[in-house]
DNA sequence: AACCTTTTCAACCGCCTACTA
DNA sequence: CTAGTAGGCGGTTGAAAAGGT
């Protein structure tokens, strides 16, 4: 199949957009919704693909963007996650209220992923340089751990996915019957929020919430865990999905009830093989402990290494590594983002 | 001040997937 | 089932800014 190419038209602008432009989109999107976004740009009288005003929109205009300095606690989310999920930008900014794929990708790229090679510990295993030469059978183990564990959160993110979808459904479904929104027990805004932006009166920062903004569902309403999000691989030999993986997912689309997940922590570690206690892996804390103390000469990051290998502190912090990244994916904030 | 190098990050590109007719 | 389209994603690029000599 020849796919015809986004920006076929001659005389569309590219690079930089001006002020101008932006206003123009800006303009455009809070009358109209951004509807098609192939049709967007003439509608906007804007001489750019509907990809790049997109673009422009998700990762620049959107209002709901936060913008300047990473604090150290989203340092930590984008490292501990980057461990668990690997480049899955997108995945990661679900983790991230407010900051785009394309900002987590690009400060981790200059900054986070630097950082750590400097430090001797590879920015794609997360593993110190040392580690990666010693015995290759607890590497194996706990290299599969983690390839357990990215496949488990690989599969409360397509279940997340598909609750929202669901729950999409359900709205419309809803919305048909004219039922009143607020006796169904959930809130929900989605991108339908943005083809029809001017039906409702809220203010104007909820209404601009981006389409990749929340699904939450009240205790009034049951959940539709279905075994439908949940990977066959990852369910049982009757086809049925682990309860921990249950737990999981509840937990994920739920802003409420994250502690009855944590209860059933180290039954879903066990589950997966994975003994919280063996797991050692993990520098985040050392390089934190870096990053805040703005000691970034290679000099006293070597130094850093190696004193804190030898620092009871260090083996604790790297005890609660994956620990931290489990209550991380476990405990998304209650406005976290869904993938649509 | 001028030039060169490095860093940063907005934007683009191409591929993939979901959806629809 | 197939083909076409739209939107999304991750890798990459290149212009501008910052830093160094």
């Amino acid at each position: 199949m020849v796919r015809s190419p986004c920006c076929d038209k001659a005389g569309l602008k590219k690079g930089p957009w001006t002020p101008e432009e932006d206003q123009k989109l800006l303009a455009y999107i809070e009358e109209h919704g951004h509807g098609s976004w192939r049709s967007l740009p003439e509608k906007a009288g804007l001489q750019r693909c509907g990809k790049s005003c997109r673009l422009r929109w998700t990762n620049y205009l959107r209002p709901d963007i936060k913008r300047g300095k990473f604090t150290v606690q989203e340092e930590q989310t984008i490292i501990q996650l980057h461990a668990l999920l690997g480049n899955r930008w997108s995945a990661i900014a679900t983790h991230l209220p407010k900051r785009t794929d394309n900002e987590i990708k690009n400060y981790w790229n200059t900054h986070l992923k630097k950082r750590l090679v400097k430090m001797g510990i590879d920015p794609v295993t997360h593993k110190h340089k040392n580690e990666t030469l010693s015995s290759s059978s607890g590497q194996s183990k706990n290299a599969a751990t983690l390839s357990h564990m990215a496949q488990w959160e690989s599969a409360r993110l397509e279940a997340e996915a598909r609750l929202a979808r669901e729950s999409k459904l359900l709205h419309l479904q809803h919305y048909q019957n004219n039922n009143n929104l607020n006796k169904s027990g959930f809130t929900h805004k989605t991108s339908t929020i943005w083809t029809k932006p001017n039906e409702g009166n809220g203010d104007q920062q909820q209404q601009l919430e981006s389409p990749t903004s929340t699904v939450t569902f009240s205790e009034n309403l049951p959940l539709m865990i279905t075994p439908l999000g949940i990977p066959t691989e990852n369910r049982n030999r009757n086809n049925e999905i682990p309860p921990a993986m249950i737990e999981f997912a509840v937990s994920s689309s739920t802003s409420s009830d994250v502690t009855l997940v944590k209860e059933h922590e180290h039954d879903w570690m066990r589950q997966i093989n994975c003994p919280t206690e063996e797991i050692e892996e993990g520098f985040t804390s050392l390089l934190l402990r870096d990053s805040t103390a703005g000691k970034n000469d290679a000099a006293s990051v070597a130094g850093a290494v190696v004193v804190n290998e030898s620092d009871y502190n260090y083996y604790e912090d790297n005890k609660n590594y994956w620990n931290s990244i489990l209550n991380l994916v476990d405990s998304s904030p209650s406005d976290s983002p869904t993938m649509f």
